[in-house]
DNA sequence: TGAAATGTTGGGGCG
DNA sequence: ACGCCCCAACATTTC
């Protein structure tokens, strides 16, 4: 690749979401000049990019510091900033003599338009610019159909990206990274106060490791084990089955270039890598998906969906948040996201579909909710996913499929066991009542039936309801 | 990456 | 012994 990186002055590297050493093309581009390298985090406020939830901003504290140790392991440091991107970036160019610019790009439209502008503004400066990819593994303008068209369904989607994956490659950290003569002033990320304090609502989140170390250890330790029997295992929501790579991905910790690699290694077979890897793929269709459709936050993928009657009603959403809707896998699934920021992929489903269907909330106020409480929270992925579940997205579940909150948890959690870690109220009923407390005899519920939540729907009604709310949508 | 209603089949109880 | 009914088990269709 052509690296124009003009004249000799210092290069600056902004990280965004690629909070890693390896398989970063912005740094090792930097770093293999031999120029002084400058990297920068910019807790970027410009208006129209969505601010982080409070949960990611826990994530991002610990990650930033993990990237600021590896990066002092190297005799270099990581400079931080608070502010708008664009004047931060004139500020820390015009104190550090500056010539070049190089991030890994982002595929949402509030980044893209900031980007757009930025590059103007330093090429007008006479400073260089470049961007590469670190994220995906295909970029978004590269997967088309026959007709020269974004893909709209998953399958063929992925079926011509993965044709495109013959020679992928991740690069390894750079051994050395220059330093400038004078170090521009960095802010403390102590001083950032992202870690919650009064009250430190984060103490179930300490089985995470946030960082490239940590990324790249969550990686082989599911490669060297889960993996095997993923693809019949990765539904149950009380085994640890998936790779819960997810928060990692999305702070860039990791990249999807390093994870093919390291699965099409792994000492497994082919099918259980190829399951695997399709999830990946659903991550790189929702940024395909967002990047083609940049209203995606706010409007449906499928217009018809603009006149749905949802229903206001803050008392039931504010019981969905709480873990309090009656339904032992639907409150599970809620508490654990409270208690752990993170909720099992099954159970996500299951969660939505009931806000959605059984309580005819929009769609946006759960992914509101889950932008500010997942670990993981993460644009194309919340979004389309919501959508998806809505049935308002792209190669979206039909409106008809609703699950059954019951029978969902007599499915992938027969024993209970998830139930019981997360709603302890439960915890001494039988395997057979234990996903529906309401018709267990009273003898053996004395505790359960006093602190216990009665449904605030029922099931039946609550279904019918939604079928014919969705039936009066034209055109489905 | 559903669920429920409806349809079909076949074994067993029973008059 | 036979037909009839019941119903579980499975398949199909409908939402």
């Amino acid at each position: 690749m052509r690296i124009d990186t003009g004249g000799d002055g210092p290069i600056l590297v902004w990280f965004r979401k690629d909070l890693r050493l390896a398989d970063n093309p912005a740094l090792s581009h930097a770093a293999r000049s031999g120029r002084p390298v400058i990297p920068l985090y910019i807790l970027d406020e410009t208006p129209g990019v969505r601010p982080m939830g409070a949960a990611s901003l826990w994530w991002l504290d610990k990650s930033l510091k993990a990237l600021a140790e590896s990066l002092e392991a190297l005799d270099s440091k990581l400079i931080l900033r608070r502010g708008e991107a664009q004047a931060v970036l004139d500020d820390v160019i015009a104190h550090s003599g500056a010539t070049c610019v190089l991030w890994n790009r982002l595929y949402d439209a509030a980044s893209i338009d900031r980007d757009t502008d930025i590059k103007a503004r330093l090429k007008d400066n006479d400073v260089d610019c470049q961007s590469f990819n670190a994220g995906l593994l295909n970029e978004p303008w590269t997967v088309q159909n026959g007709s020269g068209q974004p893909y709209k369904v998953f399958t063929p989607y992925w079926r011509a990206a993965r044709e495109q994956l013959h020679h992928v490659d991740a690069e390894a950290a750079p051994k050395a990274v220059k330093s400038p003569d004078k170090w521009p002033h960095s802010e403390s990320l102590r001083g950032w106060g992202l870690h919650p304090a009064k009250p430190d609502w984060s103490k179930g989140f300490d089985e995470w490791t946030p960082g490239e170390a940590g990324a790249l250890e969550r990686l082989d330790d599911f490669l060297s084990g889960p993996i095997d029997g993923y693809g019949e295992k990765r539904d149950i929501p009380s085994a640890p089955a998936t790779s819960r790579l997810s928060p990692h991905l999305h702070f860039g910790e990791i990249g999807p270039r390093q994870i093919w690699v390291a699965a099409r290694n792994a000492d497994t077979s082919a099918g259980e890598v190829e399951k695997f890897l399709s999830e990946v793929g659903w991550r790189e269709f929702n940024h395909s998906i967002l990047f083609h459709n940049p209203d995606l936050p706010k409007a449906n993928f499928r217009p018809e969906f603009d006149g749905f009657g949802w229903v206001k009603d803050h008392a039931s959403f504010e019981a969905w948040t709480r873990g309090e809707t009656g339904y032992p896998i639907v409150d599970a699934g809620m508490r654990e996201l409270w208690a752990t920021g993170f909720m099992h992929n099954r159970v996500r489903m299951i969660v939505a579909s009931f806000l959605i269907k059984h309580l005819l909330i929009d769609w946006r106020e759960g992914e509101a909710w889950f932008w500010d409480t997942l670990l993981d929270a993460d644009l194309p992925n919340n979004v389309g996913n919501w959508q998806w579940v809505a049935g308002s997205g792209a190669d979206a579940a039909p409106y008809f499929r609703i699950f059954n909150p019951i029978a969902q948890g007599e499915k992938f959690d027969p024993r209970g066991d998830y139930v019981r870690r997360w709603v302890p109220e439960l915890a001494s009923l039988p395997d057979k009542v234990i996903h529906s407390p309401w018709t267990a005899p009273a003898h053996l519920t004395p505790a359960a039936k006093r602190t216990y939540a009665r449904p605030i729907v029922d099931h039946g009604q609550a279904r019918q309801r939604a079928l014919a709310a969705y039936q009066n949508l034209k055109g489905v």
